[in-house]
DNA sequence: CACGGCATTTACGTAAAAGTCAATTCGGTC
DNA sequence: GACCGAATTGACTTTTACGTAAATGCCGTG
């Protein structure tokens, strides 16, 4: 495990640029720490981003992965903050349950377009 | 099945804004028939707005919601057209994919926030 | 030490998806 | 025919998630 990557390597990896991670950091969903002014970014700091880009790619706006980014980090100490957390969380799981219905549907439409399209070409004499 | 809806009916029942549905037939999403200035929505229609909706809680914007819209349609009689078709639907079923694998991934981690949420609070000797 | 190349900061810009507001205008009814 | 509430239109505003440009800093290499 390498224990710093710099800015510019880990917008290779995960093809976004060092100005939508410079807005991670200022949105306070990364603290990459500093040498000088340079940001070094951790193990941490990289899952973090992986995190962040799959919320986007379910749709989360970026409130919406900080809150999924606390509810990942250690839980709180104090039994009314758990029991909160608690309820966020499943919150959060019964909103991620209705995406998950809504992309079973959409697939399953998507399906029968496909069929459409096949039976279509059928009909034209195609060979698939 | 009824035969037309209001605009406001709609909007009570999808609990969306007037400006939304204008908005959507702006896009031309929606092409509701007029009498006079008023605007009717068929049971067409109103399905259209439940794909659309659908389509936006899963994350699309309103460009590929228009595009997996019109998959939906009456395939196309051309071979090629539908080719193309077939190839786009694939696409974006392939896109439904990751975003269900995100959506896993997701789900299991919040599983097991919410583990230690409550392991964390057995320990502190609650009961849940 | 000059240079290329990556980094940083600050500031302004922008596209998408509506929200909001003001000014009409219809359709029904009393 | 006056009136009222619902509907429409158009213009302007807002929020989100960055993009882009300008000016400057830092550093290793030849």
């Amino acid at each position: 495990m390498r224990e710093y990557y710099s800015i510019t390597e880990l917008t290779r990896e995960f093809d976004i640029s060092t100005r939508t991670l410079r807005f991670y950091e200022d949105e306070g969903l990364v603290q990459p720490v500093r040498r000088g002014r340079t940001r070094l970014f951790r193990p941490s700091d990289r899952h973090l981003i992986r995190q962040i880009l799959r919320g986007k790619r379910i749709g989360f706006s970026i409130n919406e992965i900080r809150e999924i980014i606390q509810m990942y980090r250690e839980p709180p100490g104090e039994v009314g903050q758990l029991k909160l957390m608690i309820k966020r969380i499943e919150e959060k799981r019964e909103n991620l349950r209705q995406k998950r219905r809504d992309l079973e549907e959409t697939l399953a439409e998507l399906d029968q377009a496909e069929e459409s399209c096949v039976e279509r070409l059928a009909e034209l004499g195609v060979n698939t």
